[in-house]
DNA sequence: TTAATATAGTACTAACAAGGACTATATGCA
DNA sequence: TGCATATAGTCCTTGTTAGTACTATATTAA
């Protein structure tokens, strides 16, 4: 216990810093009309030919109980489609409708553009260093959890 | 426009490290008859004299909206009160009842020592750091907010 | 083949989350 | 004073989110 809780700010500015991402980058999704969850499944299905549930929600880290709901919402809007998976029985596979891919080639450069607005004041170096220092962090609650 | 999107994977990294730490907590937090959302209510407002909806919501990154519900709940678990705020009649002072004050200290240690066996293996050096990265993470986007 | 087990997705519940309309109260200013 | 504007909190709607139970299909092994 030589630790005397010092990882309380640290746990605050994880929960700070990841709310004020979601919130500037939701601010230009809701602008185009699609929330973070839609706007992360048209991002994913771009540019493949379709994938089932399963890798979907892997990709996005959705749960299977939320995505159903949500790819109905997108369904409705015709811009994703279901078809079954022929290897397997279970499963489907759920691709961008034509409308799909066409607000994919819209949207997503444009959310790129936005996003790197924010990043261009970061060295290359500096972003990649961020990116191991978080996934040592995220590492901690690997190995924490297994005991 | 010098930047190739290099962002791209440590958002990734960000989104994960934020979810799996918050997967890691509420699984403690559950099994302690609370959601997160309630845990943060109940330790935000032990050890005090209690707050005004306003004041724990900015405490939390809970907006008011959610703030009602949140705390009805509790309520209705006779683990907060509600009273008048005196100097503002439009207000009303959130706090902890006895039965929430002895659930405060029983939950709340016990969480910090939860969290604290999987910060155990990082130098407090290391985590300082990690915090100030993050710190200047954050501050990217407000600044790109700004604009 | 058949039984045991695993997996893919759905349905349902409780709770959180953001945003906007609304009510009541406060505050600033003419 | 009295009006315009701002603020605190509620209510409502839409949309996640996690978890559990459930159905249907696969897979494995006896």
């Amino acid at each position: 216990m030589q630790n005397k809780y010092t990882f309380l700010p640290l746990i605050r500015e994880l929960a700070q810093c990841y709310q004020e991402f979601e919130a500037y980058s939701a601010q230009n999704q809701r602008s185009m009309g699609l929330t973070s969850c839609q706007f992360d499944i048209i991002a994913t299905l771009g540019n493949t030919s379709g994938m089932s549930f399963k890798e979907l929600g892997q990709k996005t880290l959705i749960t299977k109980g939320t995505l159903t709901g949500v790819v109905d919402r997108l369904r409705e809007r015709k811009l994703v489609m279901r078809s079954p998976d022929p290897n397997d029985g279970r499963s489907q596979i759920v691709g961008l409708t034509e409308q799909g891919v066409a607000l994919f080639e819209t949207v997503f450069p444009q959310q790129l553009d936005y996003l790197n607005k924010a990043f261009a004041s970061l060295e290359e170096s500096e972003i990649e260093h961020m990116r191991q220092v978080l996934h040592r962090l995220r590492g901690v609650f690997h190995f924490s959890e297994a005991v």
